[in-house]
DNA sequence: GCCGTTTTCGGCCCGACTGTTTTCAGTCG
């Protein structure tokens, strides 16, 4: 998008630039390889190095094939040792691996054409062939894109295809987070731009980030963009205009760079941050912010077009079109949740399960981030290889942590558990013990694949045990890999309003779960929920500013976020 | 194949449960 003054033109790619391979292109083979070693049953350590390798260098920035031909030492990044180092010199010396083509040749068919497609597992793929009769990757395109996949295999396996497919791939925000990084350092250094900011999903938070979008000052816009295919050791552009242009990255995220005068700078950024919804909203207001561009009028900053229209500043995490724009106008735009306001972190794990921090390390880290309070959620008995804690264990547990307290100052550890939800919908402890907690984080870990009604109902008969307060990771997903179970939300949040139970933002950056929309929706309902890491170690306590981003986008505030409170108002809100 | 090092090879997390099955391999944290 951006307000482009012509249309995005296709571009021919540049003929000198070709013969250098890309990172990308290099990571292919490696990653062919891997799934060829894989379908031969190779050992799986082996396999495994290879797709590290593969996957490493997809994120780096200087070129592979440049290195190679400087006669650098590849071994000194890790995941890269003699074996695959001399297997890169061969890809970029020769454009091709002998061991690749070898194995290539002795494949079957099938084999061979899933090793066109580096991201797809062959050991899935033909489990699929097998079941669905079908021998030919465009025979597996047509099953997914007529949900036959998806019915006869699972939506996990649909999503790995899907994935496997498509050129374009989705990043998790906190790698896109690093990604983000070295591209604005390239940005500001080899290209030389004047100023740079990132806009787009990754201003507004977004847990799944496809597209990076900049908007950049620079007195040679041109020379950038020749500048940008060179990135990675060559980056693919695939269109551009005067003033933007995307590219194809390595890690399958498209780059997008906009070209704005500090005169309009404002305006760009409000366009390239978007979202659609959001301008969609905004445009009632404004009307045509591409006619606002062309008045000429002066927006430097967004807050200055903001204001000329009568509006409060929004929050990126909020431009998502549920009503902000209406919202600025009105003055009631909500004071939105932050770091400085957690007063604790109410779900964190210890040695006593499948922690690696004990639980007076877990406290000390937590004392130091100024907190008040940690509660210490370890597994429960039934998840065997989380080490879950035994009743008796859990006793002494509680023994210990009351003397713990006995010599803290200014800081409490809570006694909790993070207790299995069991098919049935009970408690994965008796009564008499979970009465000595202060309070528990009940979840799902197991039996993913109830239906949605059996699914719901099991939560909801949890919570009528009057020992359960919170719900953890609310539906189980793995963003990018796993879809999570099917849970029927709004029943689940007015049975917890009911009950007076809550939810959890389980901070995990790969869960993030309650996601945006149903952390709103329970918001709106009245139900709070915590903000909580999910921490197995000390240092991922700092994992909270991704919850943070997370409560942000879903409108909260310190008033709907628990662990906002101090121990005392907790504790009320945890009697039932 | 990589890593670390106790320098020459063993570990790379793991163990119970699940299944419009695949009686093994995938899966859960």
């Amino acid at each position: 998008m951006g307000l482009g003054e012509e249309s995005e033109s296709r571009v021919e790619p540049e003929a000198s630039p070709a013969l250098v391979l890309s990172n990308a292109e290099i990571a292919d083979r490696l990653a062919s390889l891997a799934q060829l070693l894989s379908s031969q049953k190779e050992n799986p350590y082996k396999v495994r190095a290879y797709q590290r390798a593969a996957a490493r260098i997809r994120t780096f920035s200087e070129s592979l094939d440049e290195m190679v031909r400087h006669d650098a030492d590849l071994t000194r990044y890790e995941g890269i040792g003699e074996a695959i180092a001399s297997a890169i010199r061969e890809i970029v010396l020769t454009g091709t691996l002998g061991k690749l083509e070898k194995l290539r040749e002795s494949a079957t068919p099938e084999v061979f054409s899933i090793s066109q497609y580096p991201r797809l597992d062959p050991k899935r793929v033909l489990r699929i062939y097998k079941k669905l009769g079908i021998a030919s990757t465009e025979e597996l395109r047509r099953r997914l894109e007529n949900g036959e996949i998806d019915r006869m295999m699972g939506a996990r396996m649909a999503q790995h295809v899907r994935q496997g497919l498509t050129e374009t791939h989705a990043m998790l925000l906190y790698r896109a987070d690093d990604l983000r990084e070295a591209v604005e350092q390239y940005l500001l250094g080899p290209c030389g731009a004047r100023r740079v900011e990132v806009a787009g999903e990754c201003r507004r938070r977004v847990e799944v980030v496809e597209e990076l979008v900049f908007v950049v000052e620079t007195g040679d816009f041109p020379a950038m963009v020749s500048r940008l295919q060179r990135y990675g050791g060559r980056t693919p552009l695939l269109g551009a205009a005067k003033d933007h242009a995307s590219f194809a990255l390595s890690s399958g995220v498209i780059l997008r760079v906009q070209l704005a005068r500090p005169d309009a700078w404002g305006l760009q950024m409000v366009v390239c941050t978007g979202s659609k919804a959001h301008l969609k909203e905004l445009k009632r207001v404004t009307g045509s912010l591409r006619a606002l561009k062309a008045s000429g009028s002066n927006f430097p900053t967004e807050t200055a077009l903001y204001e000329k229209f009568g509006l409060a500043y929004i929050d990126p995490e909020l431009r998502e079109g549920y009503g902000e724009v209406a919202q600025a106008m009105g003055g009631t735009l909500p004071a939105l949740v932050t770091a400085g306001d957690i007063r604790g972190d109410l779900h964190a794990h210890s040695t006593s399960s499948d922690g690696s921090e004990s639980i007076e390390e877990m406290a000390l880290a937590a004392k130091a981030r100024g907190y008040e309070y940690i509660g210490i959620s370890d597994h429960s008995q039934s998840l065997k290889i989380a080490r879950g804690v035994s009743i008796d264990d859990l006793w002494a547990q509680i023994r210990r942590i009351d003397l713990l307290n006995g010599k803290m100052r200014g800081f409490r550890i809570l006694k909790s558990a993070e207790v299995d939800i069991l098919a049935d919908g009970s408690l994965d402890y008796p009564d008499d013990l979970l009465r000595e907690l202060d309070y528990t984080v009940c979840s799902i870990h197991s039996r993913f694949g109830l239906g949605e009604k059996a699914q719901t109902e099991r939560i909801m008969r949890a919570m009528d045990n009057p020992y359960f307060h919170i719900l953890g990771h609310a539906t189980g997903r793995l963003l990018l890999k796993r879809p999570g179970y099917s849970i029927d939300v709004d029943r689940i949040i007015g049975h917890a309003r009911q009950n007076g139970c809550f939810f959890e933002i389980n901070s995990s950056p790969d869960r993030l779960d309650l996601s945006a929309e149903n952390a709103r929706r329970a918001a709106a309902e009245g139900v709070k929920i915590a903000v909580s890491t999910d921490a197995h170690a000390g240092r991922e306590l700092d994992l909270i500013r991704c919850g943070i981003d997370q409560a942000r986008r879903a409108g909260l505030t310190k008033a709907t976020v628990l662990n906002c409170q101090p121990w005392e108002a907790l504790q009320r809100s945890f009697k039932r």
